[in-house]
RNA sequence: GCGGGAGUAGCUCAGCUGAUAGAGCAUUAGCCUUCCAAGCUAAGGGUCGCGGGUUUGAAUCCCGUCUCCCGCUCCA
């Protein structure tokens, strides 16, 4: 059921231009995806409410935009680079993965055992007289066993160095590795299960530099800390905001535009005095959950998740979680993140980020609470709660569905669609004026192909709030009629009143009034 | 990653056990003019995901591969 709403959805964002799968022509490209004329418009609507919110709204929360190429020891001080970087190497029978490095750790210790029993033996035998040193580079049987030790572990120390996974899997095939549970030797290939995509920089093999494609906006603000801080004057308590790309190589990645490898966050990191990080964090929950409430998709449809277990920078931490066709899912997650990222990236620049308390008189590092939103998520949100199919019955009492987007009107991709009632008798270049009057203001739309109850229901797919028609009586007192996607009635109005209309109508200000 | 299902026109799908690729909607052009889809006429659009194999002949059978969906697993 729900799960067919959600084909639904998926099937609609294409055929009307929201969504379209990368590559598509040349098969697609796993979970990475494209936006099209519809869903641009409607994306960057989304960010605006967003940015709008954070930035114009908050005299303290100010704008950065960050590279998405970064230092790599930023990656290492972040916790990125450890965290998961394992050469992993499945069982096909017993479907137990193993890390490959320590299979072939197991495979050399073995050949120690094989070696230090010989000695042991020999130990025995020879008592107190016994020369271990002579013993081992004497003893032919021990001799082959080191030799074999030596090799295997040039090897191995070799294919590590070079990330050379093929290799790693060749040494578990040739040392007749096997699975401990399913005594099998049917494995797969040997993964690099890194998160974190990597490129070179430098254009000269022996000038490149590994780099990665940052899997997290909020580095880029922790490591811009100072610069924003000083040559804006800000004090504590403060916020920099930012929209940008991050990357991550998902194992899984479902769910259409839910999880992705190629995403987009929106994030604000919150500098704090320490100690009041959880006051905080209290008050940016209250503020995102009353954003996201502001759109009018219903209340209940918003829970929190408060985390058990924290990641290692976090001591306290929250998801937004929205109700989708396919059950609540995280949109946002608020981490109260302590003073981690700003110590490491101390200890890994060997540079001071501290503030001056001029009330204490001394410095600290400062505490940081973050609010990150996924872009992509917020937009699949938003599409699945205004996605309707109504059921309507025409004056023959003939059924019919009516496929509408209810959009928040500041977000809809087309405010305004001017159509003529026909195409003839001059009414098509009347609308035309009215659109080249509008144009700057309002993304609008032209359309005269076919009856004007299908093209009333061309624009509901796609969320045009408004549609407006030029008619016989247009001409007469300059009067059009003005029909709105939800009620589908119509009113009759002034042409001179258009701008005012409309203005109020798709302004973000409602919207903003709402928030905490 | 494992298991299951699927991939045929822009969309939704039909095409059974091998023999010249179909429908509805959508699109384009023309006619008609009518404020809530489905009026008339015509046209365009598919080497049936891709590659290989079996066969006189493959959308159909076999193998591989890519992509999507569901479940499990993994992870933040």
């Amino acid at each position: 059921m729900a799960d067919d709403i959600f084909k639904k959805l998926v099937a609609h964002s294409k055929e009307y231009g929201f969504v379209f799968q990368s590559s598509e022509i040349y098969d697609g490209l796993g979970a990475v995806y494209d936006y099209g004329q519809n869903g641009v418009e409607l994306k960057n609507n989304i960010k605006k409410y967003w940015w709008d919110s954070m930035v114009k709204l908050h005299e303290n929360v100010v704008g950065l935009d960050s590279a998405i190429f970064m230092h790599p020891t930023i990656w290492k001080a972040s916790g990125h680079v450890d965290a998961f970087n394992d050469p992993l190497i499945d069982n096909k029978d017993s479907k137990k993965r193993y890390r490959a490095d320590v299979l072939i750790e197991e495979a050399l210790a073995k050949l120690e055992g094989k070696m230090d029993k010989e000695v042991d033996k020999a130990k025995k035998r020879f008592g107190d007289s016994f020369d271990e040193k002579q013993f081992r580079e004497t003893n032919p049987r021990v001799m082959a066993n080191q030799e074999k030790w030596n090799a295997l572990h040039k090897r191995f120390a070799d294919a590590l160095n070079d990330s050379n996974l093929e290799e790693l899997k060749q040494i578990i095939i040739d040392e007749e590795v096997v699975c401990p549970i399913s005594g099998s030797k049917n494995w797969t290939d040997v993964r690099q299960f890194n998160l974190m995509f990597s490129t070179e920089m430098g254009s000269t093999a022996e000038g490149a530099n590994t780099i990665y494609l940052r899997p997290e906006t909020a580095q880029g603000i922790f490591v811009n800390y100072l610069n924003v801080q000083k040559t804006g004057r800000m004090k504590l308590p403060f916020g920099i905001a930012q929209i940008g790309k991050a990357f991550r190589n998902e194992i899984v990645a479902r769910q259409f535009i839910f999880r992705m490898r190629e995403f987009e966050q929106m994030e604000m990191q919150f500098f704090v005095k320490p100690g009041t990080e959880l006051d905080w964090f209290k008050k940016w929950k209250e503020t995102r959950i009353s954003w996201h409430r502001a759109l009018g998709f219903g209340d209940e449809n918003y829970r929190f998740h408060e985390h058990e277990k924290l990641a290692h920078y976090a001591n306290a931490a929250v998801d937004v979680e929205y109700k989708f066709p396919f059950g609540f899912k995280e949109v946002e997650g608020i981490h109260s993140r302590t003073n981690f990222d700003l110590t490491q990236h101390q200890e890994f620049s060997g540079k001071k980020i501290q503030y001056f308390d001029p009330e204490l008189g001394e410095s600290y590092v400062p505490y940081v609470v973050e609010t990150s939103i996924g872009v992509d998520r917020m937009f699949l949100q938003v599409m699945a709660a205004s996605y309707f199919e109504e059921e309507l019955t025409d004056n023959k009492g003939q059924k019919d569905i009516r496929v509408v987007l209810r959009l928040p009107a500041a977000l809809a991709p087309v405010k305004l669609a001017v159509m003529p009632l026909i195409k003839k008798d001059g009414l098509p270049e009347k609308a035309r004026e009215i659109i080249d009057a509008l144009k700057f203001d309002f993304n609008c739309m032209y359309d005269e192909k076919d009856s004007i109850g299908k093209r009333y229901r061309r624009m509901d797919a796609i969320g045009t709030p408004f549609c407006v028609t030029v008619d016989h009586q247009t001409a007469e007192d300059n009067t059009v009629t003005i029909r709105y996607r939800d009620t589908m009635e119509q009113d009759r109005v002034e042409i001179s009143k258009l701008t005012e209309i409309m203005e109020n109508a798709v302004s973000m200000k409602p919207l903003f009034a709402k928030l905490k």
